[in-house]
DNA sequence: CGCGTGCTTGAACATTATCAAACAGTGTGG
DNA sequence: CCACACTGTTTGATAATGTTCAAGCACGCG
């Protein structure tokens, strides 16, 4: 939410300003350590002469599926959900991006995925034909992104362990230890203080259930004491130890 | 089988003749469409002379989960699964791996995930540090391998979606009709029979099911004449517009 | 021929979904 | 400034899908 705050509210507002690559945003407290922020060296001084930043409100679409992938995306700020799609409307989130995040990778001639800010965002746009040239011409970039993408699929396995084999409660704790881990927002709390940017539906989306039962299994860690909700998007670890105990994580 | 049964019962026998990148097996009927391998040329070439061919028995573990990241894979011949576990046993098949496929990428120190041969299988072996020198001095490799990562995080997006939202005989539609896809080794029926390499277990742990469900929907299908069940491991498509309507799949 | 593994089938059960309604928080307009 | 409407969250009762436990069956192999 510090991010969305600093953002401004209109949508698809573009500023030629050229984007530092590998900075986290000012009022980002640190950079993710699961999906590290390259630091700042050639690589971003390459993609820094190709990228705009741009800013997207709150529900807005940044890239639809089926649309020409012409671009591709880094969060500055902010929060979008990657979304699938059912024909008949049941929907998946793929994925929460954050600031580091990269997005819009494709090999298909048109994205295969939908991501909407879920939060008012800052990303910056590259276009795909100066990203893939960068990656023929820059051994050391196509390096730094073909490890990217290892980890994305790493993580996108979890996933599927997550969703074919933890029961409800189990995905419940596990998401809220991975978003303790990305966003700690407040250090002093020793991350254990989450600001949730998306909502119950986005949850139950991501975690493959339904929005009652993550209300009530977020109900039923609040009356066991290991987590403390004092609001509807801000959750407190009380109990990391139990939290992890349930998670069933093997990390 | 076709695969298996050309390649020997002898498992981590080591063969120095240099491995063609992009030919399929001999014994393979078509080469995958869904995940194509690259014809042969000069990436091909370069990376032919750092592969070695090593054949696996059904059972054999090629790599494991916490052992050190030093080689990357090619699947020439047979089928392979790729499974991570949870703490408890619960387990959960991220892919099959058939011949064209890839296996062993990552950005850590050690493996993520363990890969077994289901099948007797043939593999193609290439130096983690060969494979890395490769990347970073042939754009052109450095390319293909990008975009078939983005493809292979892709075809997890969309098990991401069957695992968190399709209902039980929906998933089972869906990797009956992906078998198919990958794998028709009839040609004269279109691509409608399925020698299945892996058994009802294998698939559950695929689908996020138990192996009692996938043979009751297995039945099932059998029963609505949308399939046809000679033995337990041979599967032909009956009616394929019916499978597709029972598999909800945008595509 | 007998054993073992994997597949199938059945009955009872459990977890999570569905349907329904109340509640809370936020922003809007009177 | 308060009432109202809207959206999102919580809670409850019921139902369904898929699991669990159990047993029988079939095929392949020694």
């Amino acid at each position: 939410m510090v991010q969305a705050l600093a953002t401004q509210r209109s949508s698809e507002q573009t500023s030629h300003r050229r984007a530092a690559f590998g900075s986290a945003p000012a009022t980002s407290a640190r950079p993710s350590h699961l999906r590290p922020v390259p630091a700042g060296d050639a690589v971003s001084a390459e993609l820094d002469r190709i990228g705009t930043v741009m800013n997207y409100a709150r529900g807005r679409m940044v890239i639809e599926e089926g649309n020409p992938a012409e671009y591709v995306y880094k969060v500055v700020g902010g929060a979008l959900r990657s979304v699938r799609l059912l024909p008949d409307g049941r929907r998946c989130i793929t994925n929460f991006l954050l600031p580091g995040d990269f997005f819009g990778f494709t090999e298909s001639r048109e994205y295969l995925h939908t991501v909407e800010a879920i939060a008012d965002a800052t990303v910056v746009r590259y276009s795909r034909r100066g990203f893939e040239v960068l990656l023929e011409g820059n051994p050391r970039a196509g390096r730094r992104f073909f490890g990217l993408m290892c980890q994305e699929l790493s993580v996108a396995q979890d996933r599927l362990l997550l969703l074919g084999r933890k029961h409800a409660l189990e995905r419940l704790a596990t998401f809220l230890l991975a978003m303790a881990d990305r966003k700690s927002s407040a250090i002093a709390t020793g991350g254990n203080a989450i600001e949730l940017p998306m909502n119950r539906t986005d949850v139950a989306d991501y975690l493959g259930l339904t929005v009652e039962t993550v209300s009530r299994l977020l109900t039923q860690l609040r009356g066991r004491r290991i987590i403390d909700l004092p609001t509807a998007n801000h959750v407190v670890i009380l109990k990391r130890d139990d939290l992890e105990d349930i998670s069933s994580s093997q990390a």
